[in-house]
DNA sequence: GTCTATAAAGCGATAGAC
DNA sequence: GTCTATCGCTTTATAGAC
């Protein structure tokens, strides 16, 4: 059996959930070192930078799953719908049907906003064009295809703030459902 | 001239802002000091259950200003478009048009979300229930009515995280022009 | 590479003078 | 009602043994 902890990679999917649980200012060191099962001398090897460098590690890897699993599949499938669907099913695994929040549109509400501004907006930013693209390639005008991306990401965001704030993940698959039908049409 | 603070709930506009500038767990006692004015003693003195207790009276301050502006408007309204619109009116108003976020939707997706579970549930459970009972006195089937609600709630949230997270409070304007739009069909 | 010990600062909260 | 001083604790981060 291979060891748990073999290089700084292997840390992130524990790091991610602390932070998401706890938010950034409430993730400390403590919490941190048992969810990874590392000792303090252990992360500040791994992450010289401290917990600023842990999140930014954390938002990079995130933001590398979405450019592969979403943002490339909405620019280069062949068929537009065909890499929509693709975004469909990536964040109904992503999210796990509502029961896992958007790290990301967390860090935008909250204290770590203004530190990791520029990764955040970067996430928002690929997702609403990648998706705008593979509108237009669909048959929507320009002006059109970025509206509507815009609301499918947005509605996104607020059906994870609805299904956590209710303790309702079924609210999530709910918009999700209609975000597809809007997607169709 | 009146002293900036006289009472209790003249220090809830701060704090509210502090809490939402810098999350719960963010929002420390300094902090709060210094944008209230108010020394430690003083808080302590207004708030005998220090921190928790402050953001537990902002939260019931929000929900007060809701019940009042949206939910009540929305289930008393003798014409329900009457009541919608009243509602979109207070969002505008009471969000900035996109430059304020959403305490309560902070507080769900970070930190305070356990400790308020239940402030953070009435509040957005009342905005659903309110808007879905004005849909269907506006002549909406019941199941249609409580999604479209569930949608429009929904929506107004995700544009809150998409204009912070882009720094585009105009992101928030525009889903606001559609949520009427669909309210309206 | 992992640990323990420790430093320095900030935290929430309290006490007591005024 | 407001303040300052202070307590006890936790925080992030570092140092150094192994």
């Amino acid at each position: 059996m291979p060891k748990v902890v073999a290089e700084r990679a292997d840390t992130l999917p524990a790091l991610a959930d602390v932070f998401r649980e706890h938010g950034y200012d409430g993730a400390s060191l403590s919490l941190i070192s048992q969810a990874t099962g590392l000792g303090k001398g252990s992360l500040y090897h791994f992450f010289p930078g401290g917990k600023e460098e842990m999140a930014g590690a954390v938002l990079h890897d995130i933001d590398a799953w979405f450019r592969k699993r979403v943002f490339m599949p909405l620019r280069t499938a062949a068929d537009p719908q065909a890499g929509i669907a693709l975004m469909m099913e990536a964040v109904e695994t992503y999210f796990q049907s509502g029961q896992r929040i958007c790290l990301v549109g967390a860090f935008a509400l909250g204290d770590a906003c203004d530190r990791f501004a520029d990764p955040v907006r970067g996430y928002f930013a690929e997702w609403t064009g990648a998706l705008a693209d593979a509108l237009m390639r669909a048959g929507h005008h320009p002006s059109e295809a970025a509206g509507l991306a815009e609301e499918t990401v947005s509605a996104i965001q607020g059906a994870l703030v609805l299904a956590r704030a209710l303790g309702d993940s079924d609210a999530f698959s709910r918009a999700l459902a209609r975000v597809q039908t809007r997607l169709a049409a």
